[in-house]
DNA sequence: TTGTAGGCGTTATCAT
DNA sequence: ATGATAACGCCTACAA
């Protein structure tokens, strides 16, 4: 690998000088200009990033923060990452906020002691101490769906709040009756707000009935299991709104196994919008996040926080959510 | 952040004899030992990865290639090697090799310009000549179920020749008569030796139709659109055998719609072992591949081939896979 | 056993 | 407009 002082002798230039070719600063003449670049070519010229990284302490990598690649969401999340950081000559560096083992390595410490530019995180799992952590080391962070308490932190979210009334009103508006709720962890702030949506919704109609919430954890299993409580106790139930896509999936299939005919019995929505709706039958309705706008706009914001520290641009930026309507909540009911 | 040179100060020493001691290489004095330990402590000291990884070209980090995070296959797959590599101390940079946009930048060069230590690539897509081209860079490589032409890159791969005899000998054992195969694309290796096991097993009871095979992409969209046509030609079939999982949840899809009952009118069986097969209803019955474990042999045995380059021990490994009969093969016929 | 000093490849500050 | 040169933080001969 040819370095830049290979390029100043070919050029007959001074280091300096090729440097400020290669970053487009300083003054250089026209001619010199051109010769450089002659030379680089020639020499197939790379400037090594990790020596550049060593001088500005800059990386041109990003890190990424999930709690589990393996739920569906986050794949579709990272490719949106992936690909608009990369377009930006950006790297990711994949990390997972679980637990693992014993182990338990720092792995903030890893990311500031490789000068991560910045870090997108999508894990609500991250104490709110390590996020503080992360921000006093400078690092520019955007949160995605979490609750930033930390001013100064950039976040992009969804109205999950208003997701929770549509999934509801719509549920309302094809009939049903006994609508129950499959919500998220009630530590988790989007949770939260997706529950206070469907319990607003439905206290507006009178159709308000504590018992039929249950608590579940985002999971498919979690999913299937409250279903066969939910129906054992409430058979009458007519509709089920879960605060996820991936705990529908486990409803439905528990569903089927007790032989309730979708949406005819039991009408059925999720939340977010992940192609695993559409690969089942039936296909599930759901409240859909703009997932790759998240992801896509979640890069913007940290590069350019990255790029212009003292920016006064918006900190946080809200995205809409839609609803989705697919087989399991077809039937217009009587 | 303090620097080894505070930590020498502290404790009087060199920052040699520092960096000896974190490096626990050449001689250095118990007492002096625990000096320097203490003052490591006391300054939180943690040695800087990008300076290191400009003395020795190395970074502590593994390059992950996948070809679309999307399909679950990889995630679990991801997950596996992130664990694992986490527990070594070791980063993943995340890689699709989907070509994105127009802007192809070679992302190739941009590992080996990072100092990327090692490369896991679980993507067929990568032309052989940016294999080559990386190896010649002395990158270690460990390719996951792919043809390995260049001597010298590690692999680690199953025995799909086996798991398509596997599956098929399933379906006749449970007294399938016509069964049809949705295979991978031909130009991928791990297609054609799963698609040679289909064909070889049939052919040794005469059961053989080359019509009844069609080629598919891995996507649930082409396990849609082969059956819709498989069965509309052959409504007869009695036995689907994908390539692998995500078809076979197509296929499953698809049949249903259709109103065929599975496994009664028609078995299924898929290829991977994704957790997705038991996601939906009825569960995916599949050739089951050691997903976690081929994640984590690939980490170990990248590792060990960066951190000893000459070393002699068994370049390919493979790995079993097994028969996980599930509803979808479940009913015995008569 | 420990210290000195040059090098890893770039950037950036001062001179010139 | 260009060139020396000192950082950046660490490693490692080579000396001592």
């Amino acid at each position: 690998m040819a370095t830049i002082r290979d390029v100043a002798k070919l050029s007959g230039v001074s280091v300096a000088t090729v440097s400020r070719v290669i970053n487009q600063n300083g003054y250089v003449n026209k001619d010199t200009e051109t010769k450089v670049r002659k030379s680089m070519e020639l020499l197939k010229y790379k400037p090594n990033t990790v020596a550049r990284a060593l001088a500005n302490k800059k990386t041109e990598s990003l890190a990424l923060i999930v709690p589990d690649i393996t739920n569906p969401f986050f794949p579709e999340l990272a490719k949106a990452i992936e690909d608009t950081a990369r377009s930006f000559g950006y790297s990711i560096i994949l990390t997972s906020s679980e637990v693992n083992g014993d182990k338990n390595i720092n792995y903030l410490e890893i990311l500031i002691n490789r000068y991560i530019d910045g870090i997108i995180c999508s894990s609500n799992e991250i104490p709110e101490a390590d996020i503080n952590h992360l921000q006093k080391s400078g690092i520019p962070i955007v949160a995605l769906d979490r609750a930033v308490n930390s001013k100064g932190i950039a976040s992009i979210r969804v109205n999950n709040y208003d997701g929770g009334i549509m999934a509801v009103q719509h549920l309302l508006s094809i009939g049903c009756k006994k609508i129950a709720h499959i919500s998220g962890p009630f530590h988790i702030n989007t949770s939260l707000e997706r529950y206070r949506g469907y319990v607003d919704t439905l206290e507006k109609v009178q159709l308000f009935h504590p018992s039929l919430i249950v608590e579940g954890d985002f999971t498919i299993e979690s999913g299937i299991k409250n279903t066969y409580s939910l129906i054992e106790k409430y058979p009458d139930i007519d509709g089920i709104f879960t605060a996820n896509d991936l705990m529908a999936v486990g409803v439905l299939k528990a569903l089927i196994r007790l032989g309730k005919k979708v949406p005819e019995d039991i009408a059925l929505i999720g939340f977010d919008g992940i192609t695993l709706g559409t690969a089942i039958e039936p296909e599930i309705s759901t409240i859909a996040q703009p997932i790759y706008d998240i992801g896509s706009l979640a890069v913007h914001k940290l590069i350019s926080l990255i790029k212009n520290q003292h920016n006064t641009e918006e900190i946080s930026r809200e995205l809409e959510v839609k609803l989705v309507q697919r087989a399991t909540t077809s039937k217009i009911k009587n």
